[in-house]
DNA sequence: TTGTATGCGTTATCAG
DNA sequence: CTGATAACGCATACAA
């Protein structure tokens, strides 16, 4: 309503000049104690608030950091978010959300179009065709630095800060085989996303080190939701021999392979054990409660935004790859077949270690 | 690293005044079309970006909407994120959020700080114990609307969008009543948010309206979450004559009333019927499926955002409260203890209306 | 229809 | 140490 209070006021007020009072505030040159608390004063009793578009403006650098995700929806983007915006807050940046619905057009329209408001630096969870290293210029982001989160777009060479998948998927799939089961079957992402790929990829070293074969069929891929997740679980429920064992790339199409499990009248985990990748809050919630791959979501968003703040801080150096371990939460979800096994406790896969 | 480019290396690429280029850019006066298209293809060539510091400074406004919400980690928040998000992207404005974990200091600080950007608008669901309308003057925001979601807060007069909590709870507890309960148990939220005690006035009132008294032990308040909704639970499973059924006024605490009930060695729907708020994802992934009130989260968001939009182009009005429809979901959580009854269908409550 | 000039609120440079 | 003053990039009132 009433137009905001400038410095102009703030220097009137404090009987002081226009670059005092800048002084004072950002503390770029010494200041006589008494002026400085008199501009302190008028700062507090006119509830100045210095106008981030005239700063941002002038140091051609703005607070904003910029964080562009597929889609807040998706359970597992919500804790990544918080664990940006927590160390963020604490170093007084504030973050503009992007959701790009996977769609690479999006994600580099909002690419283009955020550099105007010149943020300190963006944090990007990849859409899953993402052109990001490929099209866009480096000097697209006008110097600010970029870290990505969870995806390596193809071609990346930047900061990345991902979850150890293949780990976790290796230890989902030993966990089945130390419970004695040997028909496994294996639930994928899309195979374009490096981290269906990943997953894949632990689950059969596992199978390889233990020496035992997977069937071609028992492979099946599907698109990380729980509708392509009860599919591919009705398919491969049919065959013959049956799987004793199904680990679904993610948790939502656990869920669908629960669901076509209960259709079909099997009890998990007596006549089917299940094992999921994510650990979203609901989890433990189903029933049984689901034995799934926890990953870190809150850490990933966390760490990311303190090597994007490193980065600011000190210039380019040479990019970095963050890995955070995943952990196997065991639940109720899968039996052992041979009685005599106990249950393996959950184990801790890869110290969080930066490569390069 | 290269400078962004400026409406300066447009006018001289495309030998027009500085002024022109501005008039093509916003339309803002005829400009003949020869040198029009010039200015067009210079801005195309050059990957001009108008810059939104600059311009925000100068219009004393930008394209951002500040939206402030108590934590993105919360599963019903995500849907509404996300209609905000649409809405104001299909209309060019970009989105910066801010988490208040519920707590009122960091909600005001918020208000107060984000003002510096000259936000074309505010969309904020307030924390708990907010004191946005009795402290903080409408000069706060600088004349920019603002539009409550979800929650209103104490003295509030502005516009809010809001759903039927009332007439939710209403009808949970009239469909537990049509499947033959009587001894109906209510766990609450906190009972100083508006939320929570509408939800447990529209339980009451059908319970008054089918003449079935309640025992006032068995109204328990717990905290929304889902630790407190098991203790709840706990001592309610205990007590003589033991309920039949249990409203919990919220998803997270229904979860919880079902793992009591489960440590119990009581079957549900079998020996205890539940109901809860929220319908969020998990409900139909439990065991039972979880019969709930659905919140139309992403509806909410959308709702709030276009009003918002409205109140940004036609200035102030009389303010607006709009209540979104809540909808009964059944599936397996209830049993009927008359077996003649058959369920009842699920039931649309009060159109969206809008009040005053 | 187009060009010129001023100011939005800051920061930073440079005298004093 | 402190005070003028020139940008920053753009929109706009006004002149041409």
């Amino acid at each position: 309503m009433n137009p905001p209070v400038t410095m102009r006021q703030i220097a009137e007020r404090a009987e002081v000049s226009i670059g005092t009072v800048s002084h004072v505030i950002n503390d770029t040159a010494k200041v006589r104690e008494k002026l400085r608390q008199r501009v302190l004063d008028a700062i507090r009793s006119l509830g100045y608030q210095p106008s981030q578009l005239a700063r941002g403006l002038r140091r051609n650098q703005t607070n904003i950091v910029v964080m562009i995700i597929p889609d807040i929806t998706n359970p597992f983007f919500p804790a990544v978010v918080r664990g940006v915006e927590d160390v963020a807050y604490k170093h007084s940046f504030r973050l503009v959300l992007c959701n790009t619905d996977n769609d690479a057009h999006k994600e580099s329209f909002y690419l283009n179009e955020m550099r105007s408001y010149r943020p300190a630096g963006w944090l990007v969870i990849p859409a899953t065709d993402s052109q990001m290293a490929t099209q866009l210029k480096p000097s697209a982001v006008s110097g600010a630095p970029v870290v990505c989160i969870d995806r390596q777009p193809p071609g990346w060479k930047g900061d990345v800060v991902l979850v150890a998948n293949e780990a976790g998927a290796h230890s989902a799939a030993q966990h089945l085989l130390r419970m004695g089961h040997r028909q496994l079957a294996v639930i994928t992402g899309p195979l374009h996303l490096t981290n269906a790929v990943e997953r894949l990829k632990g689950f059969k070293r596992a199978l390889a080190e233990a020496k035992v074969p997977i069937e071609p069929e028992y492979i099946q891929e599907a698109r990380f939701n729980r509708q392509s997740g009860y599919q591919a679980a009705t398919r491969l429920l049919r065959m013959l021999p049956r799987p004793t064992a199904i680990f679904a790339c993610n948790d939502l199409m656990a869920m669908g392979v629960l669901l076509a499990a209960r259709e079909m009248g099997l009890h998990c985990p007596e006549e089917l054990s299940i094992v999921g990748f994510d650990d979203l809050d609901f989890a433990e919630f189903t029933a049984p409660a689901l034995t799934s791959v926890h990953q870190p979501g809150y850490q990933l968003g966390a760490t990311a935004a303190r090597l994007l703040l490193e980065r600011m801080n000190s210039g380019r150096q040479s990019p970095k790859k963050i890995v955070l371990p995943s952990e196997l939460k065991i639940r109720h979800s899968v039996a052992s077949l041979s009685p005599a096994h106990s249950p393996s406790r959950p184990k801790q896969h890869e110290e969080a270690v930066e490569i390069r």
